[in-house]
DNA sequence: TCGAAAATGTTGAATGTTCAAGAATTGGGA
DNA sequence: TCCCAATTCTTGAACATTCAACATTTTCGA
C-alpha cells in the first residue's frame, strides 16, 4: 500500500489524532451533503439509473440506447443535434453511439436532402423490436417504483422536475 | 461525411417518405421520454450540475472534488469505501481523483492504526480554505435556484427526493 | 492456532467521453 | 455574385472511468 508522505508536509496534524475524541456525532452536522438539492438529485438519478441499466442489461443495451431507440420510434428522421439534445448526450459521444447501433443494424443514417450538412437518424426493424423489448423492462421498473414510493408521490415529483427543469434552463 | 448505406440492407423504407405527411403533432404523443421518472431526473441533474460546475470552474475544481472536501470538513478521517460511497463514486475513480488531489496538497492519507486495510483521508488547511471558497459559491448557486423556483418547491423537492432515495436503495 | 474467505485499496488494460480542430454545407451581406 | 461567418457533424488525441485481477490485512470457523 502506497500511502504519500511527502504531500503532508506543512499541514496540521491535530486533525489525525482527534479523531478518537470525537465518538459523538456534533449537534449541528457539518453542512453534510444532503443538504444541497444538486447532491439530492445526483444521488436520486444514480440509483433510480442503476435499477434501469439493470433491467436493460437483460438485452445488453445501455440507458442513452433506449432513448435514442425511443425517439426515433416516431418513425420520422432526427438530425444528430436534435437526438444530442433530446438524449442528453454531447455531440461527439452521440456520433460514437450512433456508429455503434449502426453496426448492429438498430439504425441507420441519412443524409437530409433538404440541408445536406445534416445527417438524419432514423430506426430499422430490428431497431423497432428491441425498442418494444426495452420498453416493456422499463414499464416494469416504473411500476416497481410506483408500487414501492407510492402513486401520488410520483407524479408530485414528476410536476416539481418538469418545473425545475423549466426554471433551470 | 459518411453515411453508412450498407447498414440499411433489409430495412423498410416507409419511414423517410412518412415524414412529410405527419406534419399535425398525433394525439398520444409516441410516448416520449419526458413521461419517464428516470429520464427527469436525469435532465434535472444534468442541468443543475452544469450550473454548479459552470461556478466551481472559477476555482478550477469538479464537483465531484467539492464533495469530497466538504465530507473531510469535519476534520475526522474517512476511509476511502466511506468516502466512494459519500460522494457517489466507484472505488477506482476516488483513488485515481485523490491521487490528483494529494498531488494538489488538499488532501492526504494516514493508515488506520485500528484496521492496516484501511486508508484514511483527512483534508489539509490548503484544502479547508479551498473548501470554504466553494461552499460560497455552491451557496450562490443554491440561491440563484430558490429565487428561481421558490422556497416552497425547492423543500418539497427535497423532501420527495430524500424519500425516493429511501425507497429506492 | 491455522488457514480459507472476506474486506479494503490500488493498479493496468480496455473502454468511453471530452476537447479542439477539421470537413462539408448553408446563409447572408458587400 | 462571391466570400466569409455560422451551422452541422465527425475525427483524433487527451483525458477519465470502469472492469478484472492483485496485494494486503483482518475475520472467523475448524
Amino acid at each position: 500500500m502506497h500511502i504519500d508522505r511527502a504531500a503532508t508536509a506543512g499541514h496540521s496534524f491535530k486533525s489525525g489524532p482527534q479523531a478518537k475524541f470525537t465518538v459523538a456525532k456534533p449537534p449541528h452536522p457539518n453542512t453534510p451533503l444532503t443538504e444541497h438539492l444538486a447532491y439530492l438529485l445526483a444521488q436520486a438519478n444514480r440509483e433510480i439509473n442503476r435499477q434501469l441499466e439493470s433491467r436493460l442489461s437483460t438485452e445488453g443495451v445501455p440507458v442513452e440506447q433506449w432513448r435514442i431507440l425511443k425517439v426515433l420510434s416516431d418513425g420520422e428522421g432526427h438530425s444528430m443535434g436534435d437526438l444530442a439534445e433530446a438524449v442528453l448526450l454531447n455531440h461527439p459521444t452521440l456520433t460514437k453511439m450512433i456508429d455503434r447501433m449502426v453496426s448492429d443494424s438498430l439504425v441507420y443514417r441519412r443524409q437530409d436532402a433538404n440541408d445536406r450538412r445534416k445527417v438524419l437518424m432514423f430506426i430499422s426493424d430490428r431497431g423497432k423490436a428491441l425498442c418494444k423489448r426495452l420498453n416493456s423492462l422499463a414499464a416494469s421498473q416504473e411500476a416497481y417504483i410506483l408500487a414501492n414510493y407510492g402513486d401520488k408521490a410520483t407524479g408530485e415529483l414528476k410536476r416539481l422536475l418538469e418545473n425545475l427543469i423549466d426554471a433551470a434552463s
